[in-house]
DNA sequence: GTCTATACTTAGATAGAC
DNA sequence: GTCTATCTAAGTATAGAC
């Protein structure tokens, strides 16, 4: 990719995670590169694909560990997931933090984060799963993505808060 | 209050919560009650308006229990978390899914959800908690939030699901 | 590859009639 | 309490020069 296009994608992930897709114009963006909005349509043929070209990537892991879920034990299942969770927690908040993202992603990709997250729960639930066993997976769920976001907010995930994270994750799992 | 600040009110919680509050417009809030933008603001004086009329309760009810969260024990606090979860369930979507929001409230009120939040944390992982006590703290606060807003996605929530919440929660809080 | 200029649209908000 | 009409600002996007 070129440099340009790569310099463009750093500073929309930035800001689309910071202000929200609908809350960042191309002008904040091209303001942050010195460069003027009709530039950025030389590289991007509008705001919605530099969004896509940002996720794509990550969201292609996700689908790949979606497919994965049901083989995996919980235990890699949550590792798994934390680790990817590490890897994609700059572009997450691209997602989470602008409905407008999800319904675009609803729509255009046959299998949306939502779906996936089903997926995965699906899988740390276990087959035929009560109320319960669900609110558990859930709960599992929950820890491995919050709590890995919230380490990164301040450092980045070394092996024994990884491990603090899946010990909590599995605990929460097991009843 | 009148009926009609009611109803804006209903409206707006709604379309803030599905479609962020910076991707809702005036005019969707008022074609929902059929009437035209311009009328609205007879009832309110800024769009910004409605958004605080709209949070102000429940960030009352969020202060709260951010001032008597050091005092209660961890499963007291996570219990009275995750009723107050339940019952702002439908105005805590329009915080989450929009910066814009949650940067007003920075500004605008001299305890935020964030520094809220912060306080729950440290209630729950205790005196001179080491990183691995914040993390669980942080993996307790997540399932009894995210937990919650699962169940009540799809019913309301009755003592089973709020004790296998509970339940969940404290394992993960307790190594 | 980036600029200036501009077309087009939508949004927040106000004035004044009814 | 709601309407029509309108102002202003901002946003996406394109055309064409450099």
């Amino acid at each position: 990719m070129p440099d340009t296009k790569q310099r463009i994608q750093d500073v929309a992930r930035e800001l689309f995670a910071r202000q929200g897709y609908t809350g960042t114009s191309m002008a904040d963006i091209a303001g942050r590169l010195s460069i003027t909005p009709a530039a950025l349509y030389y590289h991007y043929k509008s705001k919605a694909d530099v969004l896509d070209a940002l996720l794509a990537e990550p969201l292609a892991a996700y689908a790949e560990l979606a497919t994965r879920a049901a083989e995996l034990a919980p235990a890699d299942l949550l590792a798994a997931f934390v680790d990817f969770t590490a890897r994609a927690h700059t572009v997450i908040p691209v997602v989470t933090s602008d409905p407008a993202v999800r319904d675009r992603l609803d729509e255009r990709f046959p299998s949306s984060p939502k779906e996936m997250m089903v997926a995965v729960i699906a899988a740390l639930a276990g087959p035929d799963p009560d109320r319960a066993a669900l609110i558990r997976a859930h709960a599992a769920f929950a820890v491995a993505k919050e709590a890995t976001a919230a380490v990164l907010a301040t450092r980045t995930l070394e092996s024994p808060d990884r491990d603090e994270i899946l010990a909590s994750a599995l605990r929460a799992l097991t009843a």
